[in-house]
DNA sequence: ATACAACCTGTAGTAACTACAGAATCAAGG
DNA sequence: CCTTGATTCTGTAGTTACTACAGGTTGTAT
């Protein structure tokens, strides 16, 4: 499950880039489509080769995606590491409005675990937990 | 920004329940159609009144959405709660494999944390600064 | 009584995938 | 070389999780 060859010698054909990213194929050629994904060379042929660059992308794409980040939100990580036109105080403040939207999800996940860990642990002693889980979680005392 | 009624007096119309939240009216209603909210009492007149329970409900489902759970994982999350039909192995085994999931999250989100303070901390000076994020975040070394 | 906001039920549109269909290409074995 | 089966190609259509009307009804504040 993930990062199991050591190094990747590129190119990549997509299929190889699918399984390295676990990312499937349609999702691939679908980032090329929005301009997310730089289109990469091709084959005489026509099919895509991919390098470490992409690879790399497209692993950030996929993590930024699971963490709950819009396409639009990653594609603007994306532009600040890209070097996009901004201004040094642009870079700045959208960075940290961004380390604060992480902070917060950290947050959120640390109570998450805890009560999860809780009721496995609960359950190991062959109880099934009553749990007033939501309230522990997120109620609006939050 | 959230939490800003201390304590919430019953009953709420859709739109307070929205405001507390942050969720949008017809994405309610459209949590009551698919089943993931149960569907609250009535007015004479047919609107909705929601209690503390819809609210608390309806805080996790969003949290949730925003950790990059898919509503099926928070209506597996949800019915563990609800005492569905689980033998307690069920439970131990679904509840540790998310809480699985919640901590290689929460390792992401470090990595992407710290990456964002360090920028914003390298522009502090007045540098734009030339960063080779995506490697230090998610190359395929990780 | 009369506005006028908030709510109702539809239905249709958007974002981010995901799954074909039907044709072309590539890689390995004979 | 030639075949054969896996992989990839483009294009279109379906799915999930919302989001935005349209046109009508209800609630409430003067």
């Amino acid at each position: 499950m993930g990062g199991t060859t050591v190094s990747v010698t590129s190119p990549l054909t997509i299929g190889a880039l699918s399984k390295h990213t676990g990312c499937n194929i349609e999702t691939i050629r679908y980032y090329e489509r929005i301009g997310i994904l730089p289109a990469p060379p091709r084959t005489e042929g026509g099919h895509r080769l991919y390098g470490r660059d992409h690879l790399k992308r497209l692993f950030f794409i996929r993590r930024s995606r699971e963490l709950g980040f819009s396409l639009e939100e990653v594609r603007g990580l994306l532009s600040l590491v890209d070097g996009g036109d901004y201004t040094c105080a642009e870079v700045r403040s959208l960075t940290l409005k961004h380390a604060g939207e992480v902070k917060r999800k950290i947050t959120d996940l640390r109570k998450m675990e805890r009560v999860l860990k809780d009721m496995a642990s609960q359950c190991a002693g062959g109880e099934i937990p009553e749990c007033p889980v939501i309230d522990a979680l997120f109620g609006d005392t939050h």
